[in-house]
DNA sequence: GGCACCGGGCTCTGCCATAGGT
DNA sequence: ACCTATGGCAGAGCCCGGTGCC
C-alpha cells in the first residue's frame, strides 16, 4: 500500500492539479481508495475525453502516442495510471529509456499497473529467471506476456502445475523465455492443453499419458500457447495425410513430430500439398514422403515457395533427387548458404556421387575445416 | 581424425474478438 | 458504453556441436 502510494505521489500531473476520490484497481484484486489528478479536456464536450497530462507525461517519456492510441484507446482516457512510477520502476531493472517508451508504447495498459503489483510479479519472474536483465529481455521482446494479466496468483498456480507435471526448472526457464504467455494463460488453459494431450496419447494406446504430455511440452516450448483444436486438428491431419497406425502416430508425435505439432493448420496443410505434388512429380511415391517426414518432420515448416527454390538449388547443384531424400538435413540449411557451399565445391570438382552430400550439411566451422583440407588435397 | 547421428539453441509477437465486469 | 482480461490466430527456418563409432 505504501509503495502504491509513492506511485501515485510520483505522478508528474499531481503537483499541478486538484484531487479527487476514486477507486483504481490495485495489485491485488480488491478496489482501493486513492487520490488522483484531475485534468479537463481541452474538449469537454467529449463523453470519455483524454487525459491531457497524461499524453504529455507520455510524450517525455518519448512514447508513440499514436501507437499507443491505436493500440489501447482506453488506456489514454483513464484518470489514474502509473508511467512514471513504471518508467522509474523499469529504469532500476536496468531498461534503458528507449526500451520502457518502446513497451508503453507496444502495451499501454502497462501504466495502470500498481507498484506493488510491479514489483510482486517481477518476484514471480525471478523465480524462474536468473537476473533482471533477462527479464528485461523479455519485456523488451514481448511486454504483452508480461503486462497482460493483472492475475498474480494465477502465475503461482502456473508454476505449481507446471512442476506438478515434472517439467524440471530447466524446462520452466526455457518455457517463460520462448513462450512467456505460457504463465499468463489461466491455469485452468493450461491444464485443459494437458489434458488434451494426454486424452491423445490414450486413443492412441499409450500407456503413460503424464510421460507423453511432459515430452512433448519439453520438445515444443509452445505447445501451451495453442489451442487444443490446432493440436486436434494437426494430429489428426498428420495421422490420415501419411495414413499412420496408433504406434506409429503415438511414436511420431513423442518424437520427432511434436515441433510441428503447434503450426497452424492450414499452413501445415498447405506445405504438405505442395510437398506432395512437387515430390510425385519429381518421380516419388508416397511412402518415399511418409518416410521424408517421419523422418525429417521439420520439412512441414518450409513453405512452398521456399522448399521449391531448396529444392531446385540443390538439383541444379548436380545433386539426384534420391540423395536429398536419403538426407533431407540439407533442406535445414538456408539457399543462400546451400548455394554458395554448392559455388565452393563446384570450384574445386568435389564429386557428390562419389563423396554424398553430407558436407552440405556441416556447421560452417566445420565445413571450413573440410573445405581447406580439400583444397590442400586439391592443390598438392 | 573423420564421419554420421542426433538433439538442442535461437526464436514467437502483435493483433483481433469477445465475455464479463463496472 | 466502455474497459479489462483472456483466448486464439497468422506468420513461416537456420544453424551448431556433442558423442560414439570406425
Amino acid at each position: 500500500m505504501a509503495s502504491g502510494f509513492k506511485a501515485f505521489i510520483g505522478l508528474h500531473r499531481l503537483a499541478q492539479q486538484p484531487f479527487k476520490c476514486i477507486t483504481v484497481q490495485s495489485a491485488t484484486t480488491s478496489p482501493l481508495l486513492r487520490f488522483y489528478s484531475v485534468t479537463p479536456s481541452k474538449d469537454d464536450t467529449n463523453a470519455y475525453p483524454e487525459n491531457e497530462s497524461l499524453l504529455e507525461n507520455l510524450d517525455l517519456l518519448g512514447v508513440d502516442v499514436k501507437m499507443a492510441r491505436q493500440r489501447q484507446p482506453g488506456v489514454l482516457r483513464r484518470g489514474v495510471t502509473n508511467e512514471q512510477g513504471l518508467a522509474r520502476f523499469l529504469q532500476n531493472k536496468g531498461a534503458s529509456r528507449q526500451t520502457i517508451a518502446s513497451i508503453i508504447s507496444r502495451y499501454p495498459r502497462a501504466i495502470t499497473r500498481s507498484l506493488d503489483h510491479l514489483e510482486q510479479r517481477w518476484q514471480l519472474w525471478k523465480n524462474i529467471l536468473q537476473t533482471d536483465k533477462e527479464l528485461v529481455g523479455i519485456l523488451e521482446r514481448s511486454p504483452e506476456s508480461f503486462f497482460r494479466s493483472s492475475n498474480n496468483g494465477n502465475f503461482e498456480k502456473n508454476i505449481t502445475y507446471l512442476s506438478s507435471l515434472g517439467l524440471s526448472n530447466k524446462d520452466l526457464h526455457r518455457l517463460i523465455g520462448t513462450a512467456p504467455r505460457t504463465f499468463s494463460n489461466r491455469v485452468e488453459l493450461n491444464k485443459q492443453m494437458v489434458r488434451c494431450l494426454e486424452d491423445i496419447c490414450v486413443q492412441l494406446g499409450g500407456t503413460d499419458p503424464e510421460e507423453f504430455a511432459k515430452v512433448i511440452i519439453s520438445k515444443n516450448h509452445y505447445i501451451l500457447i495453442r489451442s487444443t483444436k490446432r493440436l486436434k486438428a494437426n494430429t489428426n491431419y498428420v495421422r490420415t495425410t501419411l495414413k499412420l497406425t496408433d504406434a506409429e502416430l503415438l511414436a511420431y508425435l513423442q518424437g520427432p513430430g511434436a515441433k510441428i505439432l503447434d503450426i497452424s493448420n492450414e499452413y501445415l496443410k498447405n506445405n504438405m500439398t505442395s510437398l506432395q505434388g512437387r515430390l510425385l512429380a519429381l518421380g516419388c511415391c508416397e511412402e518415399d514422403i511418409k518416410k521424408l517426414v517421419m523422418g525429417y518432420p521439420m520439412v512441414l515448416y518450409i513453405g512452398a515457395t521456399t522448399l521449391g527454390t531448396k529444392l531446385d538449388c540443390l538439383i541444379k547443384g548436380g545433386i539426384i533427387l534420391k540423395q536429398i531424400l536419403e538426407k533431407p538435413k540439407v533442406l535445414d540449411y538456408g539457399t543462400k548458404n546451400v548455394t554458395a557451399r554448392l559455388e565452393e565445391l563446384r570450384a574445386i570438382g568435389y564429386d557428390f556421387q562419389a563423396n554424398g552430400i553430407g558436407i552440405l550439411d556441416l556447421s560452417r566451422k566445420r565445413f571450413g575445416a573440410k573445405m581447406e583440407k580439400l583444397v590442400t588435397c586439391t592443390d598438392e
